[in-house]
RNA sequence: GCUGAAGUGGUGGAAUUGGUAGACACGUUGGACUUAAAAUCCAAUGGCCAUUAUGGCCGUGCGGGUUCAAGUCCCGCCUUCAGUACCA
């Protein structure tokens, strides 16, 4: 009987799937360890074979722990609200809930075929109502918390309320807004309700603010800062421009020291953490208050280096800064507007692209030095940010060098303040060898102590105090899409009301399409169906607004990423309606303990995701305030595109090696119709488009040979591969195998159908190692020590690369095992029973059937891994290290099983006279003019 | 510019972490089997030189260094990829 992997898959395939092989229990007493892949958007191209990848190696990872005796939790689910169905709803009038629901069929049945050992019974998708749910209940809860400096956690809104009824607001120390006033109880309690309301809008965890906004036009849609990739959107590479809207946010910007701090205590990539350590964007220093001269304002900025304040010659504004109409002179009026006009005019990719111009304008204005009490002109600048710290800085130009290049550029006046150091050329900005002078009190200190008397005198005048900036924003989270999840607000007199708990979800409604309507609402103000009504509790027409009991609902829906900031805790108790999860199951389960997935969500999803974990732990939601504890990257499978040569202004091909000769251009085609040695086939592609079909091709040697490149695997480019066509020609564990095989995991690799011949060849002859001829053989035999001595080498180093996630170097160790069993015959069901256990994560669907033969009822997942005992190496070499003279230190390679003082000794003896050691002779001994280096046995 | 990772045969990649560099596989070449092809099996395969046993020299991006011993450690360059960018 050959190897008939089509049948075998399919078989093994139906039997986990009707045996519930891989349901996990919310309970056991077995040890739990949680498994889990970022889960897929469900896009409508379907798989190509970069997608398996993570999740071929956490499946296997999640295999071997069931053999290591876990209770495993490995589930899978969809991201499936999201903008490409949005898209193609709006080209095709298609409701994007049938795309998607077509597109998932299409996901699982690709998934299916690869024989993965999710425990599918705990499917979620993000835009299935009965999910979304509790997307809304959390921004229900997020909305009644505010978060308290003192405790360092997030609080009950009620709490909060209490404390402004008895005492105000005055000893509250809480993230808020910046325009919260004073007040006390009694003003509190004399505030009308809308008032009330408006104050606490400015604590919440989720609040309505006006914000200036990455709007697209073309996308007709607000974009998070991460959505945005060099100025431009990251879908479709659109304009991107600031725009003041109305908008929910996430005050993620009370987490930033703790999402930093997080990083210590969790198992993820450096590069990872680094980006997200960059993102928040952590400086240490001091704000300090400038007073405006003949004004009645102050301009505060954020500094680095308060130490040197003595040097600032001049300030400069943020075009967008709310102070710069105010304090304009009436000369300087029409430079300041042209000026602000010209940057407005400016998109963002442009001023990001041109940071080398100079440009500013000066208002007329002087503020005042705190200590000199001289007069500082103020300027504005568009090098300055609006966003970043105050949007105003105090200009060191001897200190920094944007500052120096502007004073240059402007003929302001550049003062030295440092001891010792030329600044004719350029600013002095090394901290470490700073020695200040010239500066008053400062003088003679280096950086640190001066920074320190600085922010002290500052602190004496009321003039500034030590702070720390983070350039972590408030996360903006309302999406002019239909595609969403719809928000579970209502309004009452422009006031945001939650909808009670009770009567989520808040399904989406139906609208005829899926565009912002032309008042410029969002899609969902296209709905007719789509207003609260108080009393009955339910969505009801919108003809029926009366503002008394029925109220206009919410036309936003959320973020992308809402869903997938809590989805792992959801897939412990998935089926739950009354609560998020029981505590039961999140107590079990706790947190995911190994999350495979790709570095491009290192400032989204993973960061809001652990944000809101954050946010549950404070509120006693989840045990626990980091969700994974280990993280790990996969690499990206890239493709190898063909590209054939066409001769310039002709339908003529030549081949690569003659390509030289004539001025072509190149030209992609579809991979498939390339060979295992770069040869095209010319039938195949005169068919494949119509273009080809005249066209004329010069070969070499008979063969037109294609160039290859290797770039990232897209349609545009006619090189990816589908999983389908692999699993139907060489078997889902081929590809497993294959994918493993390419490289590390961590690492980018290009895809090459030809290798794949290696892995299924090896699969091949372990199936030849189970069978004498055509019939199934396994003897009771006693093994060979030669093949225990195989079959413990690889246990040894299977365990070892399935522990350091080292996938790749396991397939070569099976590949050497079964050559070596081949080589001795092995039949020996010792040996090949537990060989099975090892390959099974890594080839399954085989694994399986050969344990089926073998005698077994239950599925080899039941198995347990085997125990590697270092006996069976004894006769192997091995590596004795012995110092030699005192002072070099050797390590020797025998095969002999002898005493360390033996060896040396030997050692000795067979550098001076060759002689025999022991009755037995070292195979090779190498020798260095004179020293033994290494004996190998 | 800054941060991080990495440079090993024709290719993907190994190397027990300082101890025989190139495992394993692809590809290539030769051979066996076959009418033929596919499949399968065997052999060779870093470079140069020598050779009807065996052998020698050079080789892990470049230049230095430490060491009996360096792909691995140290110093200085070069290149590539990824992330980030007027962050005060």
């Amino acid at each position: 009987m050959s190897y008939d992997f089509n049948t075998i898959e399919a078989k093994w395939q139906k039997y986990w799937a009707e045996k519930e092989t891989f349901k996990a229990q919310n309970g056991s007493d077995k040890p739990k360890y949680y498994v889990l892949d970022m889960f897929p958007y469900p896009s409508g191209a379907g798989l190509h074979v970069g997608h398996p990848l993570g999740y071929i190696a956490s499946d296997i990872y999640a295999r071997y722990k069931r053999h290591k005796g876990f209770n495993v939790l490995h589930p899978q689910g969809y991201d499936s609200f999201g903008l490409p169905a949005e898209q193609y709803a709006i080209q095709t009038g298609q409701h994007p809930a049938i795309t998607t629901k077509e597109n998932i069929a299409r996901y699982r049945e690709q998934l299916d075929k690869i024989g993965f050992s999710f425990d599918w019974s705990r499917e979620v998708r993000t835009s299935d109502p009965k999910f979304y749910k509790w997307t809304q209940w959390i921004f229900i809860e997020l909305f009644n918390s505010w978060y308290d400096n003192e405790e360092n956690k997030a609080r009950k809104i009620e709490d909060l309320k209490a404390i402004f009824a008895s005492e105000g607001n005055e000893k509250v120390n809480a993230v808020c807004d910046e325009d919260v006033v004073q007040f006390t109880s009694e003003h509190w309690n004399n505030f009308s309700s809308k008032e009330q309301q408006q104050v606490l809008l400015k604590y919440r965890l989720t609040y309505l603010a006006e914000t200036e906004v990455n709007w697209c036009p073309q996308l007709g849609t607000v974009l998070a800062n991460d959505e945005i990739v060099n100025g431009v959107s990251e879908r479709g590479g659109y304009p991107v421009i600031r725009k003041k809207m109305t908008q929910w946010s996430m005050r993620i910007s009370a987490y930033a020291q703790r999402l930093l701090d997080g990083l210590e205590t969790i198992d993820w990539p450096q590069p990872l953490k680094d980006s997200q350590t960059n993102w928040i964007g952590r400086s240490q220093g001091a704000s300090v208050t400038f007073k405006v001269k003949d004004h009645n304002a102050t301009i505060e900025v954020f500094t680095t280096r308060p130490d040197t304040i003595f040097g600032a010659t001049f300030m400069t504004l943020a075009p967008e800064h709310e102070l710069v109409q105010k304090i304009t002179t009436s000369e300087q009026k029409a430079e300041i507007d042209a000026y602000i006009e010209a940057t407005a005019k400016r998109s963002e990719r442009e001023r990001m692209a041109d940071v080398k111009t100079i440009s500013g304008a000066f208002t007329g204005a002087y503020a005042e030095h705190p200590f000199t009490k001289e007069p500082i002109p103020i300027w504005i600048g568009d090098y300055v940010l609006a966003g970043y710290g105050t949007g105003a800085v105090m200009a060191v130009p001897c200190g920094d060098q944007r500052d120096y290049d502007f004073a240059k550029h402007f003929n302001i006046p550049i003062t030295n303040i440092f001891e010792g150091v030329d600044i004719s050329q350029e600013a002095f900005a090394d901290k470490e060898n700073t020695v200040i002078s010239n500066s008053g009190f400062l003088n003679g200190l280096p950086y640190k102590k001066a920074t320190k008397a600085a922010i002290y005198e500052l602190e004496k005048l009321g003039q500034g105090e030590g702070k720390i900036n983070y350039r972590l924003r408030d996360a903006v989270f309302s999406r002019q899409r239909y595609w969403g999840e719809p928000f579970p607000v209502y309004y009452i007199d422009g006031m945001p009301q939650m909808i009670d708990m009770k009567h989520l979800p808040i399904e989406l409604p139906e609208v005829e399409k899926y565009l912002p309507t032309e008042t410029g609402e969002p899609p969902l103000g296209r709905a007719e169906v789509w207003a609260w009504d108080i009393e009955k509790n339910k969505v009801v027409s919108n003809d029926l607004i009366d503002h008394t009991t029925i109220f206009p609902l919410e036309l936003n829906t959320m973020p992308g990423w809402a869903g997938s900031s809590y989805y792992f805790n959801r897939y412990m108790d998935p089926h739950n309606d009354e609560e998020i999860f029981s505590q039961d199951a999140i107590t079990y389960w706790k947190e995911v303990d190994l999350y495979i997935g790709g570095s491009e969500h290192a400032t989204g999803h993973l960061l809001y995701a652990r944000f809101w974990q954050k946010f549950l732990f404070d509120r006693g939601i989840v045990p626990v305030d980091e969700f994974a504890k280990k993280l790990i990257n996969q690499g990206m499978i890239l493709g190898t595109s063909a590209i054939i040569y066409r001769i310039s202004g002709t339908n003529t091909y030549v081949s690569k090696g003659l390509k030289d000769q004539h001025e072509t251009e190149e030209l992609r085609v579809d991979v498939g119709l390339i060979n295992n040695s770069d040869e095209l086939n010319l039938e195949a592609l005169r068919q494949w488009q119509p273009q080809f079909k005249d066209a004329e091709f010069i070969l070499e040697n008979g063969k037109y040979i294609v160039g290859r490149e290797v770039e990232k695997m897209s349609k545009r480019w006619y090189n990816v591969v589908n999983p389908d066509g692999i699993c139907e020609q060489y078997g889902a564990d081929s590809l497993r195998l294959y994918e493993m095989f390419l490289g590390p995991l961590e690492q980018a690799k290009p895809w090459n159908t030809a290798g794949i011949t290696g892995v299924h060849s090896f699969l091949k002859k372990l199936w030849k190692l189970y069978h004498n001829g055509d019939e199934f053989e396994v003897l009771d035999s006693e093994p060979t020590k030669d093949s225990l001595k195989t079959l413990h080498k690889t246990i040894k180093k299977v365990e070892d690369d399935i522990e350091n996630f080292s996938f790749n170097t396991s397939v070569s160790t099976f590949m050497i095992a079964v050559n070596e069993l081949t080589a001795q015959k092995c039949n020996s069901k010792t040996i090949l029973e537990p060989l099975l256990v090892l390959i099974s994560p890594y080839a399954p669907h085989i694994a399986e059937e050969l344990w089926a033969k073998l005698g077994h009822d239950e599925s080899i997942a039941t198995a347990t891994f085997p125990v590697f005992e270092e006996k069976h190496l004894v006769e192997s070499t091995k590596r004795y290290p012995i110092s030699f003279n005192g002072k070099m230190r050797f390590t020797l390679e025998l095969s002999l099983d002898l005493g360390k003082d033996e060896i040396e000794a030997a050692v000795l003896a067979h550098e001076k006279t060759q002689q025999q050691l022991d009755g037995r002779v070292p195979k090779k001994v190498i020798v260095v003019p004179g020293k033994i280096v290494n004996v190998v046995g």
